[in-house]
DNA sequence: GAAGAATTCAAACAAACGTTTAAATCATTT
DNA sequence: AAATGATTTAAACGTTTGTTTGAATTCTTC
């Protein structure tokens, strides 16, 4: 029953990417995504050679090209600006853009890639497979220096700080946007990705640009009284 | 071997929550948490009736009392303003604070109630249970409303995202709090919690203020000063 | 101390899991 | 058309899963 070769590989991969987008990877029995995608279920350790190989699989092609297009995109930025510091939009833009771009790339459904691409990045400090950490070392040093160069009235512990809870309401943004409906009471339905991005980018750019502790003593942040 | 009532299902409930907190709620057995709790595996169907609902169990205890606080502090603050809106940092500390003020009163270890809670957090949207949905409705209803009130140069639309993604830096600072490791590379270990809070309602409450996009077309550069 | 309820226990249950096997089928090359 | 290698298939493998059973044990009450 074979038609175009690779083209069981392939069905697997879309089901299995789409199974893991709803219900998260250890959720998802090989017997569910082989029947889904119409296949048998021995051709998975064929093609694969284990389930483990074949989250691995999905989960690198599916976080590779972001943060390909990450180190891209800032590398571009800085050359764009010589010596002087990237602007705070920018180091954010070259963050955060990458999953909308890889998002119209990948030609999967827009919410299925969302929560997927959200699943990995979430898993990403857990499930590092030997490359995958490099790329994610590489990315992470590399924007924390051009924010730090972008941001120098901050110690590095601010931006350390401020950059995780970036990454997090990304994170949030792209695995709970249902909840964007609750928290809306149902206003808002299925949010544009575009909007998402400028929307996050705005909100991650002030919380990097908050003045620190130090500087705010206009209410009662007197926790210190040392000083 | 019984000694006091009440002792293995504690037991099974402690053992849980530390094993739960590590490894998700799925990826568990009855098996090994039995085993690492040191009594009979049918104790848990006998003392909570299934697996499900011992995870029900355990989800409940630990978001019911955060979302109770949640509320009580907030009220609190209303009525200390009167009709006077109550100021930002009192609402997301009102948000934020009683993940830590409970975390005191469970006993648990930090670390493995603050991971719990964060994966209780984070499934809220999708894994709620009758009583705990009406909790997190009330709750969002009413520091949305707050919010609102207390930030009214902004539309809802501003504020339903930037809550959306304050909650997800809560989340993320729960659950992948070794993340910011990595972020610093290895310059901050284990966050003092009371820090993680400070920061991150900082954070937040920096990105709730944000101009709006439509005035950041006029003023970009006016941000510094501040003397 | 005996009676009765509450709890623990070892053992087994059916179902689902990832994986493997060997024969059958397909596509391609000779 | 025969042969070869690649792929698919049905069936079974051994584990592990959550759950149930009925007898043994412990605790409470009389």
């Amino acid at each position: 029953m074979r038609k175009d070769p690779k083209e069981t590989k392939n069905r697997i991969l879309d089901t299995a990417e789409s199974l893991f987008s709803d219900h998260g990877f250890g959720d998802v029995s090989l017997r569910r995504i082989t029947q889904e995608a119409g296949v048998n279920i021995a051709s998975v350790n064929y093609h694969f050679g284990s389930k483990d190989a074949l989250i691995s699989e999905v989960f690198t092609r599916v976080i590779a090209p972001i943060n390909r297009e990450r180190l891209a995109l800032l590398g571009q930025s800085e050359a764009n600006h010589g010596s002087a510091p990237v602007p705070l939009e920018e180091i954010l833009e070259a963050l955060h853009r990458p999953v909308v771009n890889q998002l119209k790339q990948s030609g999967l459904n827009e919410s299925v890639y969302l929560k997927l691409a959200g699943r990995c990045l979430a898993e990403s400090g857990t499930t590092f497979s030997d490359k995958l950490a490099k790329l994610f070392e590489e990315m992470l040093n590399r924007f924390m220096s051009a924010t730090c160069k972008s941001l120098p009235h901050l110690d590095e512990a601010d931006i350390f700080w401020r950059m995780h809870f970036s990454f997090g309401a990304l994170v949030t943004a792209l695995t709970d946007s249902e909840r964007v409906a609750v928290f809306s009471r149902g206003r808002i339905q299925s949010p544009d990705p575009e909007e998402t991005l400028r929307r996050l980018i705005d909100f991650t750019a002030a919380g990097l640009r908050a003045e620190s502790r130090a500087e705010l003593h206009q209410s009662k942040a007197a926790k210190i009284g040392a000083a």
